[in-house]
RNA sequence: GGCGGGGUAGCCAAGUGGUAAGGCAGGGCUCUGCAAAAGCCUCAUGCGUCGGUUCAAUUCCGACCCUCGCCUCCA
């Protein structure tokens, strides 16, 4: 059965096709960060989305090359390395290694290329030239270049085709920026912006002088570059359709450098935004989290990303303290269970159950319906809990849960429990309990048992025996 | 104003023209010396409101109410 994922290009679900003849290989651009501060809980949706669909393409059997680019140059970050009285490379460093932290924090997978956007300038002062040359781009007196519209519209090409916008609309009661006054049309965007005094060391020369690249032209540099000129999936935030990648459209197939009757992107994938609490995420309302933030609560790396896959990608989520203890009961659900068939599967081998496999997958091909996935999963947990109880799993049918379940995991990444090692003092305590248990003594056993709990550690009395579980 | 999402149990969240997945919380039970932990069972005559189409609508159509987002550098 084939993927299908809804595409912003055509308002509709499609099915994912690859570009590739031989329909191995897919390219995959996921917008990433601008290392001007450390990630928040939303931008950590919309990266955990990528991943998902990067992980779930390697599941259905794809080739894929996953780039994800890292913004290290833009208003925001020249504007804190004045401020800070930095350098740039220290500043964005700084970020980006935390960026890369919290990405394993979370599971994600790494991307197959993270490219700076410091590291293109070449590559982008050449894309510009290209623009230059076809007549999409002007140059102004200050030395900084822009893409026209217009001629581009002119030319036969189609500006607006992630959102519907109503141009004269949107002409009345817009904002000129004081520093882009030289353009010939208000939506005209900058594809190079010439070198000002408060941008201190941060500019690259070019063939206009001094300067930096405008912000949607790095992603179209480095998605060609690394993926080719036409490319299978691109995605991002909900909020980047416009105009960040309504302008990487423009800029990307108005140098005319994708084969004939080719886009420059096939399918365009956005991400829904979240509320944290049910409302906008601000600091004001003291409902914005940093990953780091998070974690500092107590809460760890699965749970936030459990939360975040649970719901669907195109919806508003509500993030909330609350969902997350729930994320935490409902990971320890599966957790127990896991923990369950590993003791009893020991050795054993098995092969994957191949209906909860199809569906996993026949849920997720539908737009990535990770609820419907998620049902499937629950419902399994249930029942093998139930011949758990019942003794009526052997330990290949166990083996066989089991690789099944990484299976699933593969593309879910929230990871088995971890196996706790438990020190040799805890197990002495333990033991002196069931003794003084089996003696009847139920006054030691029970004091005994408040001091593991004082200690962190809770009995857990089963049919087979007491063990020990960390609180 | 323009465009686009949403409104499903206490909370989160799927889904379908034929009578509502799943998770959390709650309740009951099993196990236990008692607990805890864990497990099992249970939990919406109802899907924003009002009309319409239909044998049948939460699902289709219309109107309305509420809510959220985007409309030039916010994932």
């Amino acid at each position: 059965m084939g993927l299908k994922l809804f595409n912003t290009l055509s308002r509709s679900v499609q099915e994912v096709i690859p570009l590739d003849a031989g329909g191995k290989k897919v390219g995959l651009y996921c917008c990433g960060p601008t290392v001007y501060d450390f990630a928040h809980i939303g931008n950590w949706r919309t990266f955990i989305f990528g991943d998902l669909v990067r992980r779930y393409l390697d599941f259905k059997g794809y080739a894929v090359t996953q780039v994800m680019n890292i913004t290290d140059v833009d208003d925001k970050i020249i504007r804190r390395v004045r401020e800070m009285g930095t350098t740039l490379k220290e500043f964005t460093g700084k970020f980006e290694a935390a960026f890369f932290d919290d990405l394993k924090t979370l599971n994600c997978r790494q991307p197959d290329q993270t490219p700076r956007a410091t590291e293109y300038i070449a590559e982008i002062i050449s894309l510009i030239e290209k623009l230059l040359a076809r007549g999409l781009a002007y140059q102004t007196p200050d030395g900084s270049v822009y893409f026209s519209i217009e001629k581009y519209r002119a030319g036969g090409s189609r500006y607006g085709q992630l959102v519907k916008l109503n141009f004269d609309e949107m002409r009345v009661g817009e904002r000129v920026r004081s520093d882009e006054y030289e353009k010939e049309a208000v939506a005209d965007f900058a594809l190079w912006k010439a070198r000002v005094p408060e941008d201190g060391g941060v500019f690259w020369p070019s063939p206009w002088g001094e300067g930096r690249p405008g912000w949607h032209i790095e992603c179209s540099a480095m998605s060609m570059k690394l993926l080719g000129p036409s490319f299978d999936l691109h995605l991002g935030g909900e909020d980047l359709m416009f105009p960040h990648h309504e302008d990487e459209i423009a800029q990307s197939e108005g140098a005319g450098v994708q084969p004939p009757g080719r886009p420059f992107v096939k399918h365009w994938l956005h991400g829904a935004h979240l509320l944290v609490e049910g409302k906008k995420m601000s600091k004001s309302l003291g409902n914005f989290f940093t990953l780091r933030d998070l974690l500092a609560k107590g809460f760890t790396g699965r749970e936030i990303r459990y939360l975040l896959l649970t719901a669907h990608y195109r919806e508003t989520f509500n993030f909330t303290l609350e969902g997350l203890h729930g994320a935490r009961a409902a990971l320890t659900r599966i957790d127990e269970c896991l923990t369950k068939l590993r003791e009893l599967a020991g050795a054993a081998q098995g092969n994957v159950d191949s209906s909860l496999l199809s569906k996993f997958s026949n849920a997720l091909d539908d737009d990535l319906n990770i609820s419907g996935a998620w049902g499937a999963i629950f419902e399994w947990v249930r029942d093998t809990n139930r011949k758990l109880a019942e003794n009526a799993l052997s330990p290949a049918a166990a083996a066989a849960a089991l690789a099944t379940w990484d299976r699933l995991d593969s593309v879910l990444g929230v990871g088995a429990p971890k196996e706790v090692e438990v020190p040799a003092e805890i197990t002495a305590l333990v033991e002196s309990r069931q003794a003084a248990r089996k003696a009847k003594d139920f006054k030691r056993a029970d004091a005994l048992r408040g001091e593991l709990k004082a200690k962190g550690w809770v009995i857990e009395d089963t049919p087979r025996g007491a063990r020990a579980k960390r609180l």
